[in-house]
DNA sequence: TTCACATTTCAATAATTCATGAATTATGGA
DNA sequence: TCCATAATTCATGAATTATTGAAATGTGAA
């Protein structure tokens, strides 16, 4: 991951909205979700929802498939994948035992 | 981690130059950078970074100290820790099998 | 075709964020 | 005390971002 995309993915989590599209996205693996359907869980109008979910999808942190008239999103769990690394990547700086304590107690809480 | 929390440490990290001090700051370790050294570091204005560090220091990412007239900023682990911790707590949603590979994978580079 | 549905795109306004110059606070030394 | 240094705070204007209503796109069914 580039700095530009950290920067992109970042400013999109740090929308309450799209905070929590991520989140919920998440919970629903490959099930996904219909924006339709995020939207009522979100209880926004869609043209919001898909002003902010074209955002989450530019920052690499949902994919999208057409069903039909329907369009289903997904949590891009690469992208994610790619932001953490990214960070951490850059927390060493050459010492990883700095690194080390850090990933090694992160765990899901689940 | 709160949400609230989570959201203002994306917010400090959207920013080009909070970014970068940060990263820096990460690679400094205890030893951390007094206020002015970043300043010139980053090349920016001493307003300029002391209105950024005030964002990454309320979003829990640095920390501080004075040193007689200077004052010293280091990266707060804690936080990061924390909100890595947020953002994988809420991936797995009850679905550990999500999560694993996602962690397993995560190395700092070094 | 024609219509209804799901979603996106567009244009405009409202709200937030950013960098700057000027002023202020805090510390240490003469 | 008085001055210089290090950093922060404040107010302002410029730039960016967010939400909305209206219009447009794309799909499926009658």
């Amino acid at each position: 991951m580039e700095k530009t995309n950290a920067l992109s993915a970042f400013a999109a989590l740090s929308q309450p909205l799209r905070l929590e599209v991520f989140r919920l996205l998440i919970t629903r693996g490959e099930d996904g979700m219909l924006a339709g359907e995020i939207a009522h869980a979100m209880d926004v109008r869609q043209n919001t929802l898909s002003a902010n979910l074209s955002v989450l999808l530019h920052a690499g942190l949902v994919r999208n498939t057409r069903e039909g008239r329907a369009i289903r999103y997904f949590a891009d769990t690469e992208g994610l994948r790619g932001l953490l690394g990214f960070l951490l990547q850059d927390c060493c700086g050459g010492r990883p035992e700095l690194c080390q304590p850090l990933i090694e107690d992160l765990t899901c809480g689940c």
